[in-house]
DNA sequence: AATCGTGTTTGTCTTTCTCAAACATTACGC
DNA sequence: GCGTAATGTTTGAGAAAGACAAACACGATT
């Protein structure tokens, strides 16, 4: 009956969430004013200008004429965060040089809490819906509706798929979205099959990807690359045969990266 | 006498200090264990145990098998951060292109908090110092020794300027760095005669770069963008006339940019 | 088998958050 | 130009949460 006691978990520090939840607030909108904030927040005025001032000095946010945004720090720890996971120091040449034979967009992902970030992206010549990817990088995506997510999950084990679809479920994004759990796993064997994942407009529409898993030494996935471009523009031999097979082997050499480089831990 | 008395200044969130240097210390630190980070700080285990796991727990940091990383919330924050920098979407085509047509480094910065964080950084063919630039890039860096800090100081006010020296200090990086405020404050002088800045051998030994600043719509210098080469490169004409001609072209160009890109506040 | 190192949990005291209300400050209407 | 509203900032004091130390679990190491 009494619910309002201590309701014992592991521990937690209150204002280290309410800070997150602030930052996630001023994320969320465009340009915050200090009652923007408030609103999206049950906290009193007061101890939102608090923590505010707090973050502001820390760095992690910053106030221009009266109104908040995230703060440059984000940027540089954002940074560090790339710089130390092997997949982009392995991968980052070899997607550029994809994006520049195919002139499409192409992605370098890993997981991460169910949903997938892009850890580098590169933008061919020809490669459109600039702002779609723009903003698709501010927030993890999910895994059942892109060619890198699909290919990842096809080399999971189906627990973790599982437990994934659970966590997450299969949001329709578009028409062609596989949100049926059954299609889902048959299409994961496909792809196990041959290698290879394909988005045939099921992330967004008029949009097509290939995408193919990354290994890393231990011989588990630790990411994938995918191209992208307008259905138009992939399709026939492009979209069956050429550009998943210059995935593949892209995904391939940065396979090959990951086990020859070494990663020093010098300073 | 009694000093341990509230000492009262403006309120800050005490714990999220806390966690804002136990991020720090995961930064600084190449891949820590749980009591690398107690080290790093003065509290006691079971305290860290809970920031960290909270910090976990919202994605800012990450565990991965026993050690401690920063965790990808940060970079898609970051990502952020980034776009809704007007100067980014104004300039990053534009530092593409120099990039290619010089095949060096170049960078496209920002001032924030007395130092200068990189928005955007791309690499032309022949650029060197990769993993310079790299770790550069995951923290702020002092603006007296770069060619694109020297050309935002030179057109701040001298009193903004001096206190960004009474804050950082002139340290000296190199042998060349200008470590001297009358000196430093000539330099700025003829910088802004002639409208770009020469970093020669002051931030890194063996390397160059010429930067120009970029003046936002209200007049005031919001950014700068410059070309790193190494010095055998970058000398004689190119280093006197033709990358300072590119490198003001391009900063005029984002300028105008600047001034006819609408950056939509719809979603 | 015992000790040491590392990481996790818990009881308790103390600190610090949090709220509400009062106080500034700027914008707005008339 | 004055009063009113809206927005942001500071403060006092009760309630809640953080911090420490010590105990506990688990592996590795001798």
């Amino acid at each position: 009956m009494d619910d309002s006691r201590p309701a014992d978990g592991p521990r937690r520090i209150k204002s280290v969430q309410t800070a997150s939840e602030i930052l996630a607030a001023i994320q969320r909108r465009p340009d915050p004013t200090f009652s923007d904030v408030c609103d999206e927040l049950d906290a009193s005025k007061g101890t939102v200008h608090t923590y505010l001032a707090t973050l502001e000095e820390e760095g992690f946010v910053a106030k221009v004429d009266g109104r908040y945004r995230l703060g440059l720090r984000l940027v540089t720890m954002g940074e560090t965060v790339r710089n130390e996971t092997p997949l982009y120091r392995a991968g980052q040449l070899e997607v550029d040089k994809l994006a520049d034979e195919t002139s499409e967009y192409v992605h370098l992902t890993v997981v991460s809490r169910g949903k997938e970030v892009t850890i580098y992206e590169s933008r061919g010549d020809n490669a459109v819906a600039t702002d779609y990817h723009l903003r698709m990088r501010e927030a993890p995506q999910y895994l059942h509706c892109t060619a890198t997510g699909k290919a990842m999950l096809g080399h999971f084990d189906d627990d973790r798929v599982r437990d994934i679809i659970d966590d997450q479920g299969l949001v329709e994004q578009t028409d062609n979205t596989i949100s049926d759990t059954d299609r889902l796993f048959d299409e994961l064997e496909r792809i196990r099959e041959r290698g290879y994942a394909v988005n045939d407009e099921e992330e967004l529409r008029g949009m097509r990807s290939i995408g193919a898993p990354i290994r890393g030494v231990d011989g588990d996935v630790c990411g994938a690359v995918s191209v992208t471009a307008p259905t138009s523009r992939l399709s026939g031999d492009r979209f069956r045969s050429e550009i998943p097979e210059l995935v593949m082997q892209a995904a391939n050499i940065i396979e090959v990266n990951l086990e020859t480089t070494t990663f020093d831990p010098s300073r």
